[in-house]
DNA sequence: GTGACGTTGTGTGA
DNA sequence: TCACACAACGTCAC
């Protein structure tokens, strides 16, 4: 409320027609993701044959009011640097849209109530959206087609936020999502869309209408948000269309970087200009279409004698993007590791007990009981996760006593992004390589703190690297001290996001524990006192995951995958009862160091 | 049932 | 720079 009284002021672009309800020519387009101009049928559709447009976003203030009880300044789901880039996002949109004679309505409340009472409002007879396959908007959506459904309005809702559409994908392999990407390759095949252009601008838009009584603010700051004159690190990308055209343009100008272009070997330690595109935050809110981006990149493909093919290439990562959409949506609980039996045991009554079957289209919904009958196949391995606050603070507060980890920490807090290999080393750090702390921990940091978090890609990736699904081969795990030093010798990525031992020498920059009192003292880094001791010790934390993890699977084979809680904590047990005290002894070591 | 395969590990030795 | 051991997983195609 606030917000709204700070911000109210005559609405710019805003025609009055007390007319327009009756006449019925009006329409909604209803921005969630896909704060962009070009590639948007939903938007074009929703002003073909309009006399009248209403673009809104509605802001929820579960995603965007202050939670002083966060363990960083944001909303309760969201980190301030993401919250920002969104506010960026739909003034750069508010300021596109004002060119073409509209404008971006801004209203605030529970997403479906506003929208409801908007549709009420205004009498139109068209609601455009794009669809969205994750179960926050699936849930939604139900909500407002309910009532459009009883009102008589148009509802349009294309897939445009992947290159495929999800729901297809799993009907062309008999219901099922495909579990590899290879199987998925094999499944998409070339897009339908490809051969057509896209249509990338829009010369007009038909007016805005009377908005009546619906509270219509500006895009709000900040501080409008009620933050406060907020003091951090910001991260240095800017959101918005415009910044990520302009992005785009600059990643596939350089055709030869484009054609070369293998992600597994890109190096995690550049931050100057990092060795991706940095497009993931752009793709994750919309302002870039995924496919006008991979027609981009098939124009350079054609135009070069030869390209790397997926899934390294860059149209690779786009279809890793989509594979994950794919899964995510197929799967029930894809962001739990406990959900799975419920799957495997209980689909039909998961499914036909909890309203699922009223959260998925009709089309779709022949297939989905199939699909729960046949039962739902994504193996998400129980493995009995130590549960330990002190040590998920000491990862996520970048202070595990390992320079590399810890640097990643600290990008992942002030910038927001990461590479995507140093992603995997914090992630295998948390989780089966060193702490083995539950990757669903992990995850609510990570979802947080990204500008770029994307449910279904970042429940897959920690699915990923946890091995509890997709990947299983748990001996290869990423040193704390080597994967960085292979990369980064002098130690440039430590040096910048941990000042505190930008002096230490190269030689002890990734283990800054091994240097000798005097170097220390020269370097002003005693480690105990400026700098963290390790909280474990890597060699035989590893080798204690690597224990653990084996007897973890092969009780999920014997019981075929079915543990139940008590089988969960005999194993957790008996796992504690076996562990070797070495990991454990550095631990009170560190905590008396802390103390005195 | 079997064999090939899997975006991105590390350390060692040639 | 490359091959190999480490130790061995699940998925898929046959």
């Amino acid at each position: 409320m606030q917000l709204l009284l700070c911000l109210s002021k005559p609405a710019q672009h805003v025609k009055k027609n007390p007319l327009m309800a009756a006449s019925g020519s009006g329409s909604i387009m209803w921005f969630r993701k896909g704060l962009r101009i070009h590639d948007n049928p939903a938007l074009e559709y929703a002003s073909k044959g309009s006399d009248f447009l209403y673009p809104v976003f509605v802001i929820d203030p579960h995603y965007m009011e202050p939670d002083p009880k966060a363990f960083s300044p944001g909303s309760r789901l969201a980190g301030l640097n993401r919250i920002r880039f969104l506010l960026e996002s739909l003034k750069d949109l508010d300021t596109s849209l004002k060119k073409l004679g509209s404008r971006l309505l801004i209203s605030k409340g529970e997403p479906d109530k506003v929208l409801i009472q908007c549709l009420k409002e205004w009498g139109v007879k068209k609601l455009c959206f794009e669809h969205d396959t994750e179960p926050y908007y699936q849930a939604l959506d139900i909500k407002v087609k309910e009532y459009t459904s009883a009102a008589g309005i148009e509802v349009f809702s294309p897939v445009s936020h992947t290159l495929f559409n999800p729901a297809d994908i799993i009907q062309r392999n008999g219901g099922k999502p495909p579990l590899t990407y290879q199987s998925f390759l094999k499944l998409a095949g070339q897009p339908s869309w490809l051969s057509s252009p896209l249509l990338t601008s829009i010369s007009s838009l038909p007016p805005v209408g009377d908005v009546g009584s619906c509270e219509i603010s500006e895009v709000p700051t900040i501080k409008d948000l009620g933050y406060g004159d907020i003091e951090q690190e910001w991260t240095p990308f800017r959101g918005g269309e415009s910044e990520a055209l302009k992005r785009l343009k600059e990643s596939v100008s350089d055709k030869k970087w484009v054609a070369n272009f293998e992600k597994p070997k890109g190096n995690p330690s550049l931050f100057v200009k990092p060795a991706t595109t940095v497009l993931s935050p752009y793709l994750k809110f919309g302002c870039l279409s995924s496919r006008y981006f991979y027609q981009c990149l098939q124009d350079v493909y054609k135009n070069v004698q030869k390209h790397t093919s997926p899934p390294v290439s860059l149209a690779g990562q786009l279809l890793w993007r989509d594979f994950f959409y794919t899964v995510a949506f197929g799967t029930p609980n894809f962001d739990r590791m406990k959900g799975n039996k419920l799957c495997k045991q209980g689909a039909r009554s998961f499914f036909f007990k909890k309203g699922y079957r009223s959260l998925i289209s009709s089309s779709f919904h022949n297939i989905i009981q199939d699909f729960a009958l046949r039962m739902p196949s994504l193996n998400v391995v129980m493995i009995p996760w130590n549960d330990d606050d002190e040590l998920l603070a000491a990862w996520r507060e970048a202070r595990t006593g390992y320079p590399w980890i810890d640097a990643i920490m600290v990008q992942l807090r002030t910038w927001g992004w990461m590479h995507h290999l140093a992603r995997h080393s914090v992630a295998c750090f948390l989780t089966r390589g060193d702490m083995f702390l539950h990757w669903e921990r992990g995850r609510d940091v990570f979802e947080r703190l990204l500008i770029d978090s994307d449910w279904a890609i970042n429940n897959g990736n920690w699915l990923w690297l946890s091995c509890s699904s997709f990947f299983y081969q748990y001996n290869r795990i990423y040193s704390p001290i080597s994967f960085g030093k292979k990369y980064d010798p002098n130690g440039n990525y430590i040096r910048h996001f941990l000042p505190v031992l930008k002096d230490m020498p190269k030689e002890y920059i990734y283990e800054p524990w091994t240097a000798p009192s005097g170097i220390q003292r020269k370097a002003k880094c005693i480690v105990g006192r400026d700098y963290p001791k390790p909280v474990v010790y890597h060699d035989s934390a590893s080798k204690e995951c690597k224990r653990k993890l084996a007897e973890a699977y092969a009780l999920n084979q014997k019981l075929n995958g079915q543990l139940s809680q008590e089988d969960l904590d005999n194993l957790r047990r008996k796992l504690a009862q076996d562990e070797d005290p070495e990991p454990k002894i550095r631990r009170q070591r560190r905590k008396v160091g802390h103390l005195t």
